[in-house]
DNA sequence: TATCTTTTTGCAACCCGGTTGCAAATACAG
DNA sequence: CTGTATTTGCAACCGGGTTGCAAAAAGATA
């Protein structure tokens, strides 16, 4: 499967961006495809890594378009910048993900363990929660086998 | 309590300080008291608006040494710059820390829920886990009762 | 104490990821 | 097809942080 067969799945992101009301423009659509098609969190410049046509400029605009309409969530995993990874549901309303996030310190990738929920914790009287980032770090199974 | 008492205290962080192996020089004991004076996790940037007198790079320097000795530990809440929190155990051996942190979105600080441990998962075969960075955001106690 | 060596510090310049002002290009509405 | 609104690329800028370098301070040796 995937996005490298174009056309075809474009369609996906298409209706994908509509159905969080955003406008489908040509580059939104090639920003969420590369989001989707990379299979783990992206930082904004590994998009533009990605996407060479683009300007730097435009990636950060879709960016901070697709976080005001939850089609992105949004993580930090240490060491370097933000990542963003695509909402596939469709009604999502938070802006960070709501499984396990895996830092690997001898490749530098990020890793959605998305069959780990995160495990909530009772707070304080009064705190309000929003969400949880839950970010393990440490060395994933293929650094691990390397060596 | 706390450290607006000066001279008294600063043995304290001498003694820190030194016990993980860093020569204790007056900057650095000062960005010692403050990240203790802070009473939460504190960014560079914070730092060097509490401490006028030294020049930033001094700052930088002095955090990467800390890190680098396990004196402080480090955290991302997100939104923005990376957070440090005096270590006060002796013999820390990971850089982050243990218990869950709290983000307020509303006032944009940053909490120590320090009896609240991180509740850990099981990661898949052949991950080695180092390290967790369990970061809650919402709204905290007193911005809530502002409303 | 005087002198030599090493470490630390402040300054300025730089770096990097990201954002913004603006004018040109594109899309949409009538 | 024409006028209005949106989007885009470019270049300039911004903020947090780091680095090169020479001066200052601290340690070591005698």
């Amino acid at each position: 499967m995937h996005e490298a067969m174009g056309k075809h799945y474009d369609e996906e992101y298409l209706q994908l961006i509509k159905e969080h009301g955003v406008r489908p423009t040509a580059n939104r659509i090639l920003v969420a495809r590369a989001l989707g098609g990379a299979g783990r969190p992206t930082s904004q410049k590994e998009l533009e890594d990605i996407l060479k046509t683009l300007d730097k400029s435009s990636i950060s605009r879709c960016l901070t378009l697709f976080k005001a309409h939850h089609l992105v969530h949004v993580l930090e995993d240490g060491s370097e910048a933000v990542r963003y990874e695509l909402c596939r549901s469709h009604s999502c309303q938070t802006d960070d993900d709501l499984h396990v996030h895996f830092y690997c310190e001898v490749c530098g990738r990020t890793f959605c363990m998305s069959d780990i929920p995160i495990p909530l914790v009772i707070l304080p009287e009064n705190y309000i929660l929003h969400s949880v980032n839950y970010m393990a770090k440490g060395v994933c199974a293929s650094c691990r086998n390397k060596n």
